[in-house]
DNA sequence: TTCCAGGGGTAGA
DNA sequence: TCTACCCATGGA
């Protein structure tokens, strides 16, 4: 049993729940038990099934594996999953920021503001570009046959699935893609990624800790096929860059219902609407809502 | 049948 | 930089 010190305050139940990928897979809500599940495959090749349940002061992670983790497995564990729930984020400027609007803050004091990611930055590529033209069922859809036909089963468990490697996603056929996972035309941006990735030719995960200032860091991410500007600024979202909304039909659909008076609002309208946030436009955003 | 959903690529201006 | 037009998929 593995134990995560977390920040205060941090309300787990509501931060893992106040975002979208808590329902892709290999993420899994339990509500029954109150506990994250997810299924990973570490560097070392290992299959876990980690359960992330809350504590008064830590989260307690469970690990089943086929063999006893080791200290550098363990550690991976630890890592990953301190990333994913961003415990380590500041967000100090944001709650300051947040304690102005009433609404805003009555959702944010508890805890929230933690968007939940992946452990990976190719993981949260492909999830987004699934998120793009279509509807959240499909998305959810889309993600459950990637991991079902693709990942690794936990051992202890054949029916849950780690997500695949990118090699996994490149290596699989045209007729794969279009007969099974059906993607629609997503499948060969995502296709494309993956055969970049695998092959070393694009490194995703040095985006993390690139430091590249945001313009430069937009650029690079809308380089990938598939990938404009909704998808990149969620996925500076992803990297912990605020700074940008990631403008689709959801954001059009709450602007038009709370501030323009159910007028379709422009973008230049929405960018105004939420420019006096600075660097915390997208949360704002997030936890903004219709009163 | 047509439209469109948590958009994006491309060609042409 | 801006605008048509096209893009697989599946539900309404």
């Amino acid at each position: 049993m593995l134990q995560l010190s977390i920040p205060q305050p941090y309300h787990f139940k509501a931060s893992l729940n106040s975002y979208g990928w808590i329902a892709l897979a290999p993420c899994r809500w339990d509500d029954e038990n109150a506990a994250f599940q997810r299924v990973e495959r570490l560097s070392s090749g290992q299959v876990v099934m980690l359960t992330v349940t809350d504590g008064t002061e830590a989260l307690s992670v469970k690990i089943e594996a086929e063999n006893a983790p080791s200290p550098a497995d363990l550690a991976e564990i630890e890592q990953n999953l301190r990333y994913s729930l961003r415990l380590d984020e500041e967000l100090s400027d944001f709650y300051t920021r947040a304690r102005q609007h009433p609404s805003l803050w009555q959702r944010v004091s508890i805890g929230t503001g933690r968007l939940l990611r992946s452990p990976t930055l190719f993981e949260d590529v492909v999830k987004t570009i699934c998120t793009t033209n279509t509807t959240w069922r499909q998305t959810k859809q889309m993600l459950s046959r990637i991991v079902s036909h693709l990942g690794d089963a936990s051992p202890l468990n054949p029916t849950w699935q780690a997500f695949p490697t990118p090699q996994k996603l490149a290596d699989v056929d045209d007729a794969f893609y279009k007969d099974t996972l059906r993607l629609g035309y997503r499948g060969a941006y995502i296709k494309q990624l993956a055969q970049e990735v695998a092959s070393g030719q694009r490194d995703l995960e040095a985006l993390k800790t690139s430091g590249m200032d945001n313009k430069t860091l937009k650029k690079t991410l809308k380089s990938i096929k598939g990938v404009g500007d909704y998808a990149a600024h969620t996925l500076m979202m992803s990297l912990g860059r605020y700074d940008e909304l990631a403008i689709d039909s959801e954001v059009r659909a709450l602007v038009k219902q709370k501030y323009t008076n159910g007028a379709d609002p422009s973008d230049a309208e929405i960018q105004a609407i939420y420019a006096d946030w600075g660097a915390w436009k997208y949360l704002a955003y997030w936890f903004d809502s219709v009163d």
